[in-house]
DNA sequence: GTCTATATGGCGATAGAC
DNA sequence: GTCTATCGCCATATAGAC
């Protein structure tokens, strides 16, 4: 390449902005802060990106494509239910741990700009019917009781992110602010979810 | 009282400044649109609440108090525990049916300012602590599973809220943007999720 | 490509007439 | 109490030198 630095300062912007808009939101978030974290002038970042709604949404394709990466892997394997819910719940929420901020900043997109969300979620060829009929499969195998598949992985889902997005609230209220208690908590639940959703669904072999 | 019309215009702002606050957050909200959505003067906001901090935070105070009203009386019944939790998850998916932008509002509150939430929670007199009790009672009796029942608060409030935090996004996966079919999804969740959280924690009679 | 300096506009907040 | 007008600041965005 011609420009020896392009490639570096673009990145440190995209990570610098990634830090800064996944704790802020849009809103919250100033160009000046991103410069900063970057490393460089404030004028670069608009050379680079022209708008912070253009940047924003880099950011946002970047950051919704680590949510939704292993998802394909665990319904085409052909493990018993029980496992594949295990690795289902395990990794979500290894992810989260690594990410907490995740939850926080992906609801904050899905309530500001849907038609946005639509887009991404278009280009990323998702297609939740794959899971449906997989749970649907089990039901009809006698393995897991019948209901809407819809109503399980939202089950699924909440489960997971929702501990993470009121994370603030619940480790006030369940643990008098205690950082580590609660972030114990939220890796017990990677067992726990996963027994209280087994002991729901699973049907017993008689 | 000497100024007729002061309760009157205090009313509306208050109400504006809910309607446009609970939508577009704190960062996302103007002073004149809450002006306007009230009929009156941007000027005449600032007279009655000075700063739109302290605006937003009396709004903040007045929502939160219609999320935490029923608790108490679901704890203090003596009806056994499956009439208990259906009363209680009937009663919050049907709150969040009438006020469906509350979670999310909620949600941004909990990660933008969690002592201020602190406050609040305080000056409301929540103690998580009766519930906790009462379901260990249960758990002692031998009507339900044991298990920490802070997973169990946990996980009645992920179910209940979740999918009301993310409906732009479930909305659109699952039900390819039909409102209608989505409303009537999170109607069924009251007794889907009854089922699905009755199967998991309660213990039949042997 | 990267910087300094500045234009431009929007928003919270106040002054002051009525 | 309610309005018009305006101040002052801050944030996005651009101009232009290097």
């Amino acid at each position: 390449m011609s420009e020896i630095k392009k490639d570096n300062t673009e990145e440190k912007i995209l990570n610098a902005a990634q830090a800064v808009f996944i704790q802020k939101g849009m809103d919250g978030s100033r160009m000046q802060e991103i410069a900063d974290h970057a490393g460089i002038n404030k004028a670069l970042v608009h050379y680079y990106f022209r708008t912070k709604q253009k940047l924003y949404e880099a950011i946002f394709r970047k950051v919704f494509k680590q949510i939704f990466p292993k998802i394909e892997t665990f319904i085409l394997s052909d493990q018993p239910i029980e496992e594949k819910l295990t690795i289902f719940i395990e990794n979500y929420i290894d992810v989260l741990l690594k990410n907490p901020y995740l939850p926080t900043f992906i609801l904050k997109e899905i309530n500001r700009d849907p038609e946005f969300l639509a887009s991404v979620l278009k280009s990323q060829g998702i297609h939740p019917n794959q899971i449906f009929e997989m749970f649907e499969r089990e039901m009809e195998d006698g393995k897991i009781r019948k209901m809407d598949p819809r109503e399980l992985l939202v089950n699924l889902l909440s489960l997971s992110i929702f501990p993470f997005a009121a994370k603030p609230l619940m480790q006030l209220m369940l643990f008098e602010n205690d950082k580590k208690a609660y972030k114990q908590f939220l890796q017990n639940r990677k067992t726990t979810v996963q027994e209280f959703v087994l002991n729901s669904i699973l049907l017993k072999d008689k």
